[in-house]
DNA sequence: TCCATAATTATCACAGAATGAGAATGACGC
DNA sequence: GCGTCATTCTCATTCTGTGATAATTATGGA
């Protein structure tokens, strides 16, 4: 354990379940002296990613907030996607939200949100929130498209999540199933993360055409018929096509310190394949 | 310069006009040898605060969303301000925007913001983003009702941006002023932030009766008749002094682990001075 | 306002851990 | 497949973080 190390476990242990600690707690905890435990918090709270409130007890900073902002602000593929989501909610007509998500060491996480109503109706893949790997449209649809090695070594680890998943139990079913999944160009499922919700996803590559996240719509049951459905599967397939594009002509195009006007994007990318959407519901 | 230091200092590079950092960039920028610098780096990546995005370049990682997931679901705070701000929102009938703020580092940043209408249409105050703290409604109020030695140190150390501000050059002009705003118990400002939008601010108090924050309605200009103003300054009090009783509450009932049902506040607070607002306009 | 108690910082000698240079490995693009 | 760049490994040296206690500073109650 290196210092670097422990101070970082400090940060660690500040959760939604713990989410206050006193400099002895977590001087117990991660097996220093009170005195060390002292520095570190000091530290941390210098740069403000932790903050004293009364009687000792240490809670998560606001430089946490702000290097969020830091990150809504620059991450290329929310920067890009944003507008693709807008557009995407919009021409929808849905009273649903959409879903912006990316790989998170073996996991999924919904890195933006967009609606027409945002009555903050929460959905299962809540902003931060890390979600498995192998449930729901916004998850299912990037392990299907990730390197095949890549998706077996999920399958070596994970065996019991996928089959829960119902994506198969042995290899070649699996193998059958993603590639399904891969060919249809979006997924589709039915209350598998929410109930009364139904999800509509499509995979986002990043410029080196390799799937970094994914791109969903999630619609309340009442409006899943099976027009409505085709309708916003195209629809999100076309958003991540742009958001694909516009990675590619950001990591591209290198002079992107001080975007003075945004760059235009296609109306409806048409490109290779962006073509109708092949609807059909998985399990 | 201790390890820890340097650690943390690598995390603050990330800025919104600097993104991106290769490991050799910040080596050199703070001071250490490129093993280090990977040693750090790696070490940050570890836990999610720093990510590797192709061709060598790191940006913020995931952590940092996640961990502002858990500051918005457990900061007492966000958690007792937010429904208040909604019933503020809704029953103000206003297409402005509610915004929570506390003090931070000589600052004010926003923590939450609420809306009936939320096309993002960004407020200066947009959360996340540190604040002067002389300028704005938001930040007046709260300055107003520092602890006087507290107030008395800003102006030592910040005359000019509290003479910019409007609020006075000498001393004694200036604890006019702040007294002023504090017997009024909201602060009404126009334009100062975002040209078009007042801003009509109450302040939020700790259990320990401490100013932490404010509570801000910031309106369009053209919703801006005194009947109206007045109107919402009767209601941004009353959420503010809603949200002071919920604070006062989560602090004392200490057994706040899993909120099973949210507690239940009076439904306009009829404590001491909760009455009707003063209304004054303020340069 | 004062004191009592807890929270936080300062001190300092020593152990041990971080450091830096360069080699070795790995990844990636062409 | 090769060349280049990114990243990790190795290891001796030394410098820095550590821990126990003391000193100081908040904090809360009477």
């Amino acid at each position: 354990m290196t210092t670097a190390n422990r101070l970082l476990a400090v940060l660690s242990l500040f959760t939604i379940e713990k989410s206050e600690w006193t400099v002895e707690e977590a001087a117990k905890e991660i097996g220093v002296s009170v005195s060390t435990a002292y520095r570190y918090f000091r530290d941390l709270s210098k740069v403000g990613l932790l903050d004293s409130s009364p009687s000792g007890k240490y809670v998560l900073g606001p430089a946490v907030i702000e290097n969020d902002r830091k990150i809504r602000l620059t991450d290329p593929l929310i920067k890009v996607g944003r507008p693709a989501m807008q557009r995407l909610v919009t021409r929808s007509g849905s009273a649903g939200v959409a879903l912006l998500c990316r790989i998170y060491r073996n996991r999924v996480m919904c890195v933006h949100q967009e609606a027409r109503v945002l009555p903050e109706n929460t959905v299962g893949y809540e902003r931060g929130r890390p979600m498995p790997m192998f449930r729901g449209a916004s998850s299912k649809v990037i392990f299907a498209n990730l390197p095949s090695r890549t998706a077996r070594w999920f399958f070596e680890k994970y065996p019991d999540e996928i089959a829960a998943g119902g994506l198969g139990s042995d290899w070649e079913t699996i193998k059958l199933n993603l590639r399904r999944i891969r060919r249809c160009g979006v997924h589709i499922t039915r209350g598998e993360v929410d109930s009364g919700r139904v999800g509509i996803a499509a995979p986002v590559f990043g410029p080196d055409r390799n799937v970094i996240g994914s791109i969903t719509m999630a619609i309340p049951d009442d409006e899943a018929t099976p027009h409505f459905i085709a309708n916003i599967s195209a629809l999100v397939q076309a958003a991540a096509r742009e958001i694909d594009a516009g990675l590619q002509f950001l990591s591209s195009g290198e002079v992107v310190q001080d975007p003075g006007q945004p760059p235009v994007y296609h109306e409806l990318s048409s490109s290779q394949d962006g073509g109708t959407a092949d609807v059909s519901t998985s399990s």
